[in-house]
DNA sequence: CTAGGGTTAG
């Protein structure tokens, strides 16, 4: 009894360690009670990976595992779903499923918390179809959907397009009793924006005011970014104004989300006067906050500043990622340096993160810009995964070196695969392959009429 | 231990 208080104890010391970042802390408290003779149990272990899932990512959690097992305590099903959520947010999918198959296998029940962390997974991955199909297993086990299930099901159904589907399942939440909540509005209202229903969006969130809900700074940056996405930039600044006259958070979400409306826009003044009031409200910026603002940078021609922050970041200990090089890649590539756009990939490569496919698209669009089309053909083909971005990018540029013949056949693979490559691309292939038969019928028409 | 806002390419 003494005993299993004071592991509690502890474990609320543990928790409170893990949540200020202070691992090595929480740790040595462990060994601490250990000495003391207050075992470590499954709390203690879960806490512990959850902090290794948020700071150190789900392979360090996962050791944390094993050292579990070692000591004889047995993984329960928050213990993976807590790994699973891990594994599924850092975008690892086949990680997810293999986590998922572990726990079916090590017969430990998967709820409700397991199912909805699957349904976001391949909603995620792109994949709605083995989405429907845990939905349909989870009702086929009899495991009650929750509001989150709902909130998670709306959110993929966006998010894949599929909006009616979408505000048909929002509109029956109350019969399936689970109301929803300011964070199902929020998902919708984003939803709605995302696919250029903001007017559809605005009378959500005047429904949202009238049910007495009260809107917070996710709902407001939402709403900010749907203004600008439909060219109401004035209203987007107002309702940034609006939102700090009243008094929310305006944290780095909120000034990035304005930051990056401006460079989108092209307007660099007004994008680098929201980046100074970030750098000065002393809010932690943190990697996307850095990418956001070096996009800025980049979009303006400014390599140096960009590359500056790129220091920054390293100096300051924060780990840069795989959009983080992307955009000087792409910034690099926009004022033509490609050589330095090759040099900075092969940088990128080093740092473990040559697999990005934005970073190839990016490069083999300056190559072929740049006139380098062998080059940029030799990195095609050495692609393992390709999207339509990357066929878009060759089409264009196979028709800008006049190599139709390659742009036909690889037009008509793409036709044959599936592959939707933009109407542009399709139009310059077509046009520029009817340009040259009809030059080279009347050459040979010329060549006929000389011998005959 | 899940679900919502800000970052990249045609």
């Amino acid at each position: 009894m003494i005993s299993g208080l004071s592991t509690r104890l502890l474990n609320i010391c543990i928790s409170s360690f893990c949540k200020a970042r202070n691992l090595e802390k929480a740790e040595a408290l462990i060994m601490d009670g250990i000495r003391l003779g207050y075992l470590p149990d499954i709390v203690t272990y879960n806490t512990l990976i959850a902090a290794y899932c948020r700071f150190l990512g789900v392979d360090a959690a996962y050791s944390v595992l094993d050292k579990m097992k070692e000591a004889g305590i047995h993984p329960d099903v928050i213990t993976y779903n807590t790994l699973i959520t891990c594994a599924t947010k850092k975008k690892l999918i086949s990680r997810t499923l293999d986590l998922f198959h572990e726990m079916l296998e090590s017969e430990i029940v998967p709820d409700a918390w397991s199912y909805n962390s699957m349904i976001h997974c391949y909603f995620k991955a792109g994949r709605s179809d083995d989405a429907y199909q845990i939905i349909q297993e989870m009702f086929s086990r009899n495991i009650a959907p929750t509001l989150a299930t709902y909130n998670t099901i709306i959110n993929g159904l966006c998010k894949a397009g599929d909006i009616g589907d979408a505000l048909r399942l929002f509109r029956k939440l109350d019969v399936l009793c689970c109301p929803p909540e300011l964070i199902t509005y929020n998902i919708l209202i984003d939803g709605l924006c995302k696919c250029g229903k903001v007017p559809e969006a605005r009378r959500v969130l005047k429904e949202l005011g009238i049910l007495g809900y009260t809107p917070n700074a996710i709902t407001y940056t939402t709403v900010i970014t749907g203004c600008f996405r439909s060219g109401q930039a004035n209203l987007g600044v107002e309702l940034f104004s609006e939102m700090k006259h009243k008094g929310y958070n305006i944290d780095a979400f909120a000034y990035c989300t304005m930051i990056s409306a401006f460079s989108k826009l092209g307007m660099t003044e007004e994008a680098y006067a929201y980046t100074d009031q970030m750098l000065g409200c002393g809010a932690p910026i943190d990697i996307v906050s850095y990418n956001t603002m070096m996009n800025s940078y980049c979009k303006a021609g400014d390599l140096v500043s960009a590359f500056r922050l790129l220091n920054e970041i390293e100096d300051g200990g924060q780990k840069s990622d795989e959009y983080t090089h992307t955009i000087l890649i792409d910034g690099l590539c926009k004022i033509g340096d490609v050589d330095a756009a090759r040099r900075h990939f092969r940088y990128m490569e080093t740092r473990g993160l040559g697999s990005s496919i934005v970073a190839r698209n990016c490069l083999i669009h300056g190559l072929f810009k740049a006139g380098q089309v062998d080059l940029a053909i030799k990195l095609f083909s050495e692609m393992k995964v390709k999207d339509s971005y990357t066929y878009t990018s060759v089409l264009h540029g196979l028709c800008k070196a006049k190599r139709f013949n390659v742009a036909v056949r690889l037009l008509s693979a793409c036709l044959k695969d599936g592959v939707k490559v933009l109407r542009s691309a399709r139009r310059a292939v077509l046009a520029g392959f009817r340009k040259e038969s009809r030059k080279l019928k009347s050459t040979i028409c010329l060549a006929k009429g000389l011998h005959t």
